[in-house]
DNA sequence: ACTACAAATCGACATTCCTCGATTTATGGT
DNA sequence: ACCATAAATCGAGGAATGTCGATTTGTAGT
């Protein structure tokens, strides 16, 4: 748990905006085509039309999210589900509790 | 209260170091040469040495985490002696709770 | 007024980050 | 095999950040 990084991968307004609507994907995320629920995460194409950025940038953004922890990834056939790692977010914010 | 804009402030080691050792100044720091306590604050040579990074960075730092509201500045003759401000990081801290 | 010291600001260069379009790599369907 | 679609990777340009030494500004003491 290195804070610093997941500072870094939070100080993007459109990271944390990913992260936010994340943690209410039913609410902030139109629904997927084929009718699956977000139960295994979101995927990316979903993400990529709600932040209205290009579909590279938004891949780069979830990598740096994923590197740092603070979601994971599902391959699942062609799509990539990505949702909120709880446990990470849990410990990043008692860490910087006890720490700050 | 900008999330990302606290985020940033904070993704640096040095910046991250900072307000950590300021948490507790009476443990981190040597004493002010005059024998000053810590109640306003410790003094920018003093965080300096301690970085071990030049005046100017440091300097610059403190600029950002006062621009954040993160430390609170108080000049009293030729020093500047900065402290946590203890509203914002409390602030910071349950709005993430919420947020994230 | 002069000197000494603390801190802030300036100017510069190197490194990292942001963001895109183009390409490549999966995977699935015909 | 071929095509279509989703996602990842590559390459590049511009913007922001990191960091320094040099200079300037503010303050106190002589």
């Amino acid at each position: 748990m290195q804070l610093v990084e997941l500072h870094k991968a939070l100080a993007n307004d459109t990271r944390m905006d990913i992260m936010r609507w994340m943690s209410d994907p039913e609410k902030n995320f139109r629904p997927h085509k084929d009718g699956k629920d977000f139960s295994d995460g979101v995927c990316v194409q979903v993400i990529q039309e709600k932040t209205g950025m290009s579909q590279s940038t938004v891949s780069h953004y979830l990598s740096i999210l994923q590197r740092a922890n603070l979601v994971i990834a599902e391959r699942v056939g062609k799509w990539t589900y990505y949702k909120r790692n709880d446990e990470t977010i849990r410990a990043f914010l008692s860490e910087l509790q006890l720490t700050l």
